[in-house]
DNA sequence: GTCTATACGTAGATAGAC
DNA sequence: GTCTATCTACGTATAGAC
C-alpha cells in the first residue's frame, strides 16, 4: 500500500485499458457496435472475458473512450496544419498528403468514424460526438479551400462543394483500403492526383 | 383452384416479396446485417412479424435477394454506358453523372455494397458476390478511362489509381448522403467537378 | 486482478389459431 | 395468407472462486 505501487498499479491500469482500446478499435471498425460482441475483443485483446468489465463497465463505454481519443488525435492534426507557414496551396498539399498517409495507414480509424455516422442512430451521443468530429474537419478543409480561392491557387467554384468532393474520396479510400489491403497498397492514389480537384 | 386465381397469386406473392425488399434494404444498408432486427423490418414493411417467414426462410435470405438484385441492376447500367456512342470522355460524362445521380438519389443501395464489404467477414458467400460487384464496375471504369488515355482525353497515370480515386469519391458521396441528406442536397459535387480527376 | 459459471434479457425462428 | 404466442439460442453483465 506505499505510494510507489499505488503509482505502479494505476501505470498497469492504463496499459490494460489501452490493450483493451487498441484490440476493440478494428473490430468496431469492421463490424460496427451492435455486432461486435465482448468476447471478439476479450480474445483480440488475450484476456479473459470479465476482466473487460474491470476496466470499463460496458460495451459502450469502450466505444466512447474510442471517439473521445480520437478527437483528440484528429483536433491535434488539424492545428498542426493550421499552424503551418506557407501558401494556401501549400498548406492544402501538406494537408493532404498527410492525411491520406494516415488513412492508407489507419483506415480503421477513419472507418470508424463513419460506423458511428451511419451504422449507430439508436446512440445519438456517440453521434453527435462523431458528427461534431467530421465537422470541425470539414470547416477547416474549407478554409484551406477559400484562402486558396482568394489567393487565386485554387479552383473557382462551391467550397463547401469542394469540400465535400475530397471528404468524400477520403472516406471512400479508408472504405477500400480496409476491405482489400493489397489493392489499397498498389492502387492507393497520391495527393497530387486529389489535388487535381482543386487546382486551377 | 384455376389456373387464374393461381396466377393472381403468385402475382401477390410477388408484390409482397417487394414490399419486404424494398423495406429491408435501407435498414440494412444503415444498420448491417446483424443489427437490424426482423422486427425493424416487418415494421417497416407493415406486416405482422411472422409474416416475413412466408416468403423468406431466414434473415439472410433477404439480404441475398438484395445483393442478386443489385448487381442485376448494376450490370444492366453498366452494359447501357458501354454501349453508348460517342467519344471516350462523352462516354465518361455520360457514365459519371448519371451514376453520381444515382448515388445521390440512392445512396442506401451503394451504402449497402459497402456495408457487406466491411461488416459482413463472416458471410464469405455475400462478400463473393459484393467483391464482384465491385470489381466488375472498377473493371469497366478503368476501360473507359484506357480508351481516355489513348485518345488523348484523359490524364495520364496509372488507370486503376484513377479508377480508385474516382470510385472512392462514390463510396463516400453516399456515405454523406445517407448520413446527411440535407446537406447532400446542397453540396453534392456534379460530375464536371469530379472529372477534373482526369481531365487532361 | 483474473477468470469461470450463471442469471437475465433479447431476438430469431416456429407452431398453430384464425 | 396473416398474425400472435412460444420455444430456443445467444450475448451481456455479474457474482463469486482463486
Amino acid at each position: 500500500m506505499s505510494p510507489r505501487s499505488t503509482q505502479a498499479n494505476q501505470r498497469l491500469h492504463e496499459e490494460q485499458k489501452e490493450r483493451i482500446l487498441s484490440a476493440a478499435l478494428p473490430i468496431f471498425a469492421q463490424k460496427g457496435l451492435v455486432a461486435t460482441k465482448m468476447a471478439d475483443i476479450a480474445s483480440a485483446a488475450e484476456m479473459g472475458y470479465g476482466s473487460m468489465y474491470h476496466y470499463f463497465p460496458d460495451k459502450e463505454a469502450i466505444f466512447m473512450a474510442l471517439i473521445e481519443r480520437m478527437m483528440q488525435e484528429s483536433s491535434q492534426h488539424t492545428q498542426e496544419a493550421l499552424a503551418l507557414p506557407g501558401t494556401p496551396w501549400v498548406r492544402l498539399q501538406w494537408w493532404l498528403s498527410r492525411t491520406m498517409t494516415w488513412v492508407r495507414k489507419h483506415p480503421e480509424i477513419t472507418l470508424f468514424i463513419t460506423q458511428v455516422l451511419t451504422n449507430e442512430q439508436e446512440h445519438w451521443k456517440l453521434r453527435q460526438l462523431a458528427y461534431q468530429l467530421s465537422r470541425a474537419a470539414q470547416k477547416e478543409l474549407r478554409r484551406l479551400i477559400v484562402e486558396g480561392q482568394e489567393a487565386g491557387q485554387v479552383v473557382s467554384g462551391n467550397p463547401d462543394r469542394l469540400a465535400m468532393a475530397i471528404q468524400s474520396c477520403l472516406h471512400g479510400l479508408a472504405i477500400e483500403a480496409t476491405f482489400d489491403p493489397d489493392r489499397a497498397r498498389e492502387d492507393f492514389p497520391d495527393a497530387e492526383m486529389l489535388l487535381r480537384l482543386l487546382k486551377v
